[in-house]
DNA sequence: ATTCGCAAAGTTTTT
DNA sequence: CTTTGCGAAT
């Protein structure tokens, strides 16, 4: 075998490293911590088993997504010079699987897959066949109960309302009527791919047999993100010859929102009998200070196997926490810091991430970063495939391969428009469900029905002559078809004829849709051509297409930061409502997950990370005062950085270098303004940078006011000492009883007594010489 | 068949 | 403040 020799594959690698990759039978379960060299093992582990005579075709590497499938590729071709392991996602894989059985789930092997809005159209559809009232919950709330069954391989049959529960009672109706109208359109969902392969390994004995056979070796990535469907087809893949390998982290498990079951790697120990078990726990990323405040989070939660992290990296900045008076402070500040690192020549743009919870909060970030023209780029899930036009032409492409595919013809029967209109529509599927006939067959037939119009019946035929026109067109060259598509429909000619710069982009972007196609034409030379050019438009997304080249800023939510790493990271708007969601505040499962969220964003930092808030948050056209996250209660306050800018940078001229040496400007000014005049003053910094006051967490704390800590250990407290409460004023301690969080302190005060929790109350020990 | 306007709602989203 | 969807108006 050609490629690096055993000793080559282990230099470098630490002992636990090591004997990960060289693990070769039985079940083994990497617990690898963030920036742990993961993806490293995996490659080399891969490339070991081939050294070790293991056929390449017997070893299937799972992940979620193309990305991480793309990357692992790419490096174990760099070690080893082959490529033919199958690397891939679930989804891809299971959809290839169902390519060739399709027939034992009923459906042809030609189905398509829906993306989600096009499972959202049809789901849609069948509340409307089923004539289900949803006075009181979305199709939203339906969609997501649907995704959950399926996830959890509860079929249309056996899915049973928990009795005196609403919406189960709608989806026990639906969900039925949503899967009968799938198969009819020989089409699955997301969904459906995980379901129907895990239903053909549990239905099919033999089939079974044969691909646990055929993948003798099968690894998994993210192992904490799986849901049960997934874990019912690695399992079945895993009976005869159990060589599962999985890696993953429960700390950086964030999805069970969408159905991931912790508890498969939580318990993964148990379900695999002589599991062989690696930790993976020294960081390559992160300084010591982010590896710190990170563990500090991720220990508050109750509902983890206990890690620890370290590094030898050198110690790096302290971890900054700021304060900032507004949100448009925020946005404007962190530009501004951007920038100035870059002008100094400090940092590249591309080495700054901003991560925030919601994509609403980019928003005023672009805008401050488009203020200073710094370059950026957002990532976001959709894009490219979710632009209208390209989801038109690849509709017709979808309707000429799959003829069954009722949304796609629902999407391009009128598109570009040709005089049909709702009600010509509205009939054509009245008819078509009458005759159990899909929409095509059913529009072949436009003449039979009667109170069609008969112009409405002769666009109809003129549509279905165009389409079978384009179907007996050879379809071995995509490029071809599209733009026989694109002629015989006159959709370019329409958009050419208008001159808004809207359609002008459209045209742009069929342009690049046909370039792909081009591309896909030279890198695919067999059959199928258009099976896997819709299978791949339908399975790739753009994420995969964020570029690391271009010397920008990234922006993305927290969520899909999982997996990568930058040098410098803000995360912003560490608020109560935010970081915890306001609506996972209630269940202990959902609050931990958002901590595990928070983790994961603290995690991508290299050198230096930086979380903020603000005071007042502009969200949702109103000002809001803010609370500050509790999660920023669990952190290691007095190894970080606290700091409070002071002024406001709505000059219109920031970001001039003399700006940023500007003098400090007067702080009792600015507190009155604040309303905090009476906070403790500090001696100025000398080296103030930035503007901004060095505080203590005390001071900001103390500002925050409701629901804040003391940044006092509990233990500082004791009876007879002095303190001061924002409220009450300053007081005594009588009594200090109980221990951890439950140590109390009972206080009085000049009217009243009180008790305070001390990991929580906002006091503070007056020092004999500052007694007023 | 399109367009306009108003009301309603607004986490996260690997595939 | 947005975006999105639906219904009425042209």
């Amino acid at each position: 075998m050609a490629g690096a020799s055993v000793a080559e594959l282990l230099k470098g690698l630490t002992a636990a490293q090591q004997e990960a990759v060289q693990h070769v039978d039985g079940p083994l379960l990497m617990l690898a911590g963030p920036g742990s060299g993961k993806t490293r093992v995996v490659t080399h582990r891969i490339a070991y088993l081939l050294h070790q005579g293991v056929s390449p075709r017997s070893i299937l590497a799972l992940t979620f997504t193309n990305k991480a499938a793309n990357e692992m590729r790419l490096r174990l071709e760099r070690l080893t010079g082959q490529s033919s392991v199958w690397m891939g996602t679930f989804h891809g894989f299971c959809a290839r699987t169902l390519r060739r059985y399709a027939n034992l789930v009923g459906l042809a092997d030609n189905y398509s897959i829906l993306d989600a809005g096009d499972s959202r159209k049809a789901l849609k559809q069948a509340i409307v066949v089923a004539k289900v009232e949803l006075t009181y919950c979305s199709p939203e709330a339906v969609a997501t109960a649907i995704s959950w069954a399926k996830s959890s391989l509860i079929s249309p049959t056996d899915y049973k309302a928990r009795p005196g529960n609403p919406i189960g009672a709608i989806v026990e109706e639906i969900y039925p009527h949503y899967q009968r109208s799938l198969l009819a359109s020989n089409a699955v969902d997301f969904d459906d791919l995980l379901m129907y392969t895990a239903q053909l390994l549990r239905d099919n004995a033999e089939l079974r047999q044969e691909l646990d056979e055929r993948y003798r070796y099968i690894m998994v990535d993210e192992y904490q993100d799986t849901n049960m469907a997934q874990y019912a087809i690695i399992r079945a893949l895993s009976q005869h010859t159990p060589n599962l390998a999985v890696t993953g982290d429960p700390d950086q498990s964030i999805y069970g929102w969408r159905g991931a079951d912790l508890s498969n790697i939580l318990e993964f120990e148990r379900d695999f009998p002589g599991v062989r078990v690696v930790r993976l726990e020294q960081n390559y990323r992160s300084t010591p200070n982010i590896l710190q405040v990170a563990d500090a989070l991720i220990s508050h939660n109750v509902n983890r196997k206990r890690k620890t992290l370290f590094t030898d990296h050198a110690a790096g900045r302290p971890v900054r926490l700021v304060v900032f008076p507004s949100s448009r402070d925020e946005a404007d500040h962190i530009a501004a810091s951007i920038f100035s690192e870059v002008q100094q020549g400090r940092r590249k743009f591309r080495d700054f991430a901003i991560f925030y919870r919601i994509n609403a909060l980019s928003r005023s970030l672009e805008f401050a970063l488009r203020n200073l023209e710094i370059p950026y780029q957002i990532v976001h899930g959709l894009e490219f495939y979710q632009r209208k036009e390209v989801k038109d032409i690849l509709a017709y492409l979808f309707l000429l391969h799959n003829p069954q595919h009722d949304v796609a013809f629902l999407r391009i029967i009128n598109t570009p428009t040709r005089g049909i209109g709702k009600k010509s529509i509205q009939l054509l599927m009245h008819h078509a469900q009458r005759h159990g006939l899909s929409m095509l067959e059913a529009a072949r037939e436009a003449g039979l029905i009667e109170s069609l119009a008969k112009r409405s019946a002769v666009a109809i035929s003129r549509f279905v002559a165009m389409y079978d026109a384009l179907a007996v067109e050879p379809a071995d060259e995509l490029e071809d078809l599209i733009n026989s598509i694109l002629d015989g429909t006159g959709y370019t000619k329409t958009l050419e004829a208008s001159d808004t710069e809207e359609d002008e982009q459209r045209l742009a972007n069929i342009e690049e849709l046909v370039t792909a196609a081009q591309e896909f034409d030279q890198q695919h030379p067999e059959e199928n051509r258009l099976q896997r050019f819709l299978e791949q438009a339908s399975l790739v997304n753009d994420v995969d297409g964020w570029d690391e080249e271009p010397d920008q800023v990234t922006l993305m939510t927290l969520h899909a930061a999982k997996g990568l790493e930058f040098p410098v990271i803000y995360i912003v708007a560490v608020e109560q409502g935010m970081i915890p969601h306001e609506r996972s505040q209630e269940d202990p499962d959902q609050l931990e997950e958002e901590r595990r969220l928070l983790f994961v964003g603290i995690t991508r930092a290299e050198e230096e990370l930086q979380l903020s808030l603000a005071q007042r948050r502009t969200f949702r056209g109103t000002e809001r005062l803010v609370v500050p996250s509790a999660f920023l209660m669990e952190l290691p306050r007095d190894e970080m950085e606290t700091e409070q800018p002071l002024e406001p940078l709505d000059d219109p001229d920031w970001g001039e270098e003399d700006d940023f040496s500007d003098p400090i400007p007067d702080d009792a000014k600015y507190f009155q303004d604040e309303g905090m005049a009476d906070i403790e003053q500090r001696p100025q910094p000398s080296a103030a940078r930035d503007s901004t006051r060095l505080m203590t967490a005390a001071d900001l704390l103390k500002q925050q006011g409701q629901g804040s800590a003391s940044s006092h250990s509990p233990a500082a407290f004791q009876e007879g000492m002095l303190v001061r409460h924002p409220e009450y004023g300053s007081g005594l301690i009588l009594k200090v009883t109980g221990s951890g969080v439950k140590r109390t302190a009972t206080v009085q005060f000049a009217e009243v007594e009180k008790k305070f929790r001390l990991l929580h109350a906002p006091l503070e020990p007056i020092q004999a010489d500052e007694e007023e």
